[in-house]
DNA sequence: AACTATTTATAAGA
DNA sequence: TTCTTATAAATAGTT
């Protein structure tokens, strides 16, 4: 199309290479503008002269990365989708367990005990009741120091 | 182009929507072929059409991820790197926060109270008694029904 | 899938 | 470079 037809093989003179590359470039962004359009297709591309310039174009709606992420998923296995879905699923496995560890505080501080059946209640009861135990042990162990068995500063050691 | 002119705007019939996508396709295909021959370039696209299949287009000597990888390396940054990382640091912090939770619970139910000040053990102590309190009045309304004040069915109402 | 009347892209020239 | 235009190529509607 043209003034005359011309053979597709490499274009050896470089400005003549450089003229053809940057009006066909643009003939190709707005066929693929124009597909996404009348198609509601996705499409991404990316062009490198042989000057090393770039130029992308994706549909709107999406981004190059997002394009590229759908291929990978298209075309099968991908050791990066792979590994990105190992953390996705790593992540949703963590949140689920901070989830519930932050119930069950609740319910040791004596919140949200709606959910819990009788006997679960009868087991918490006896659960915090041997913490509280526990705790006053502790506390009284610190204040009072000649009781401590472990510090050897509190036994007073004299080896030196 | 045509046998008459179109509006860019989406086909609404699927049919012909199909059949325009596979035409164009092919046009921009070629198109690319001819640019990378031409223009010594190095083109890759990327195709989804509305109903999901996927097309794809890489000039000869490269591959769509050694263009992809091209491009990162043009626009200078990594995004998937960026985004591996940044899961990589929530996947992290996630678990600290399960630490401290855990943590959290462990003395709660009376265990690792090593690392505790004399306050804090006071604290925990206060906390852990008002607990207790809270899950023994509740166990005490599950088993006495007559003094729920939100139940009708417990105060036999005999609004019939 | 082919066909073809038109529109669109573009090679060469200005 | 950017614009122009003759011509090649693409394709919308049809079969």
């Amino acid at each position: 199309m043209g003034r005359g037809k011309i053979e597709i093989k490499r274009i050896e003179n470089a400005t003549n290479r450089q003229v053809t590359y940057s009006k066909r470039r643009s003939g190709i962004m707005k066929k693929a503008r124009e597909l996404t359009v009348l198609c509601d297709a996705q499409v991404a591309i990316i062009m490198f002269s042989s000057t090393g310039k770039y130029h992308e174009f994706c549909s709107t709606g999406t981004d190059i990365k997002g394009i590229f992420d759908r291929y990978q998923q298209a075309i099968g296995t991908s050791l990066w989708i792979e590994q990105y879905e190992n953390m996705q699923r790593t992540l949703s496995h963590l949140k689920d367990i901070n989830r519930n560890l932050r119930t069950e505080i609740r319910q040791r501080m004596g919140e949200d005990l709606d959910a819990l059946e009788f006997e679960e209640l009868r087991d918490l009861e006896q659960n915090v009741d041997a913490a509280l135990k526990e705790v006053r042990q502790r506390k009284f162990m610190l204040a009072s120091p000649m009781v401590d068995l472990y510090s050897s500063r509190s036994l007073g050691y004299t080896e030196y």
